[in-house]
DNA sequence: TCATTTCAACTGGTACTACCACTTTGACTA
DNA sequence: TAGTCAAAGTGGTAGTACCAGTTGAAATGA
C-alpha cells in the first residue's frame, strides 16, 4: 500500500514521475519486453499500489517520450528503448553486398555473448536462472524429438537471449538483439544448416550445456570462456560450410539466399 | 482518383494531448508569457471546460517537454517554448535520468574498443596507421593549444574511430559508432567535464599515447589492454563526477534552507 | 455447417469529489 | 518590533463512476 520513495534530488520527485522511472527500469531490465503489451492500467495501478489517476500520468510521461504506444480500448505496448541501435539499414545493405560480413558480426557477437554470460553468472538472479533453465530444457528436449531446424534456431536464440537478459545490462541486451535480428533476417538459411549436421549439432549441444552449467553454477570466467568458444565454433563451422558451398556451386548460393 | 487526405488519421487525438497543444498555442500567442506563472490548475480546468485530471495530464506532457516548470504548493511557470527540437529521442532523457545506463553503455564500449584496438594492431594497413597517426597528432596538438572541450571531444572521437576502422570489421565500426552517437548526444556535457580536469586530462592523454604506440607497434594484446583500461577509466571518472554533482545538489539545498 | 450478428467483458478516456502536502500571507500574539 | 501560527491558496493522490473503443465468444441466421 504505502510505497516508500527514496530520492536525493533537488526537488521532491512526484510519485507519478518516480513511477515512470520505475516502469522504465522494468523495461530496461527486460521485465517488460519491447513489443509486448504491458498490463492494463487498472492492474498496474493496483499492483503498484497507486491510484489509476497517477498511474495514467506516469504512462502519459512515457508516452510523450515515445517509450510506449497506447491505443484506446486495446492497451499499451512497449515501443522499446535505445531506438538508435536499430542499425538495420546500413548493415543490411552490407550483408547483401558482402556476405562475409557475417563473420565480422560473429566476431563482435563472440565478445558480447561472452561478456553477457560472464555477467549473467555474476549478477543473475534466481528468477533469471529459472528462465534460463526453462529455455535450456526446452532446447534439449526439442533437440531429441524434433529435427526442425527453424524451431531449433528459435530455441537457440531464446536461450542466448535469456542469458543476455540475466546480465542486467540493457545496452548489452539491445545490442545483441540487434545483431541477432540482423543475422536471422539475412542468413537464417545458412545458420540452419548447422543443425543438419550431426557432428555440429552434438558440439553445439555440448557448448550449450557448458554455458548453462557455468552460468547456473555462478562461474563467470567459465561461462565467458564457454560462450566465446561456442560462438567462435559457430563462426568456423559457417566458414567451412561456405567454402563447401563455394566448391559445389561457384556462382553463389549466398546471393540467392540473401536476396 | 482523389484520395481523402485525412484518412490516415486513424487514431483520435486524446483530449489531454490536444489540450497540451492549445496551451502551447497560448504560449506562442503571448497570452501566457515566458517566465510568468500560469493560472492554477483548478482555474484553468474550469476555464477550459475540462476536468482537472485531464488538465493535469496535459500539463504533465508540457512539463515532460520542458515547456513549463511546476513546484508543489506554488504553481507552474512558463519556461519558454521550443527549447530543443531534436530532444525527441527518448535517449537524452534516459541517460540523464538513468545514469546507470551510461555505465552499461561504457561497459559494452570497453569490450568493443578493446577488440577494435587489438584488431587494428593485428590487421591494420599502413594507410590505416597513417590516418591514426594523423588523428593522434591533431589531438595532441589541440590539447596543448586550445582548451575547447567540444573540440577535444570531437578529436577524441575521431581518434577512436580511425582505430575502429582499422579493425576492418564493419560491424564493429558501426556498433561502436552507434554507441558513440548515443553517448555524445545525451551526455556530452558530462563527458566534456572530463577535459576540464587537469588530472583526468593527463591520464587520458597518457592512455591515448599507450593505445597509439601499441597499435602502431603492432602489439595487439597491449593495444587491447590499453584501450579497455582507457574506457574503464572514463567510466570511473564519470561515476566520480556524478557523485560530485549529487553532493552539489544537496549543498544547494542547504543554501535554500538557510535563506 | 458455416457465416453473421450480437453482446458481454475487457481496454483506455474523462469527469467529479474529497483529501493530503506544501507555500505564502497576514493577522495576531509575546 | 519580532515572532507565531492559522487560513487560504497551490499542486499531488486517491477513489468512484461513467463513457467510448476493442475483442472474442456465444447466439443467431442462412
Amino acid at each position: 500500500m504505502v510505497v516508500p520513495v527514496e530520492m536525493s534530488r533537488k526537488r521532491p520527485v512526484s510519485l507519478s514521475s518516480s513511477l515512470a522511472r520505475r516502469l522504465e527500469q522494468l523495461i530496461l531490465d527486460g521485465t517488460l519486453k519491447s513489443g509486448k503489451p504491458i498490463p492494463s492500467e487498472r492492474q498496474l495501478a493496483e499492483r503498484l499500489g497507486v491510484s489509476r489517476n497517477i498511474l495514467r500520468e506516469a504512462l502519459k510521461e512515457l508516452r510523450g517520450r515515445g517509450v510506449i504506444d497506447t491505443q484506446h480500448g486495446r492497451g499499451s505496448i512497449v515501443k522499446g528503448l535505445v531506438p538508435n541501435l536499430e542499425q538495420g539499414n546500413a548493415l543490411t545493405y552490407l550483408f547483401r553486398e558482402h556476405p562475409r560480413t557475417l563473420y565480422d558480426l560473429l566476431e563482435v557477437r563472440e565478445l558480447l555473448e561472452g561478456r553477457a554470460a560472464y555477467l549473467a553468472a555474476d549478477r543473475g538472479t534466481e528468477e533469471d536462472f529459472h528462465r534460463i533453465t526453462h529455455a535450456f530444457e526446452a532446447m534439449e528436449q526439442a533437440g531429441q524429438e524434433s529435427t526442425d531446424p527453424v524451431r531449433s534456431a528459435q530455441l537457440d536464440h531464446a536461450f542466448h537471449q535469456t542469458i543476455s537478459e540475466a546480465s542486467h545490462n540493457p545496452v548489452l541486451v539491445h545490442t545483441l538483439q540487434s545483431l541477432m535480428e540482423l543475422m536471422l533476417n539475412s542468413v537464417l538459411a545458412s545458420v540452419n544448416n548447422l543443425y543438419h549436421r550431426e557432428t555440429s549439432k552434438k558440439q553445439i549441444d555440448r557448448h550449450h550445456r557448458q554455458i548453462y552449467n557455468a552460468v547456473i553454477g555462478r562461474q563467470p570466467d567459465w561461462a565467458q570462456k564457454a560462450a566465446t568458444a561456442h560462438i567462435r565454433n559457430v563462426r568456423e563451422r559457417l566458414l567451412e560450410i561456405e567454402q563447401e558451398e563455394q566448391r559445389l556451386d561457384r556462382s553463389s548460393d549466398w546471393e540467392k539466399l540473401l536476396r
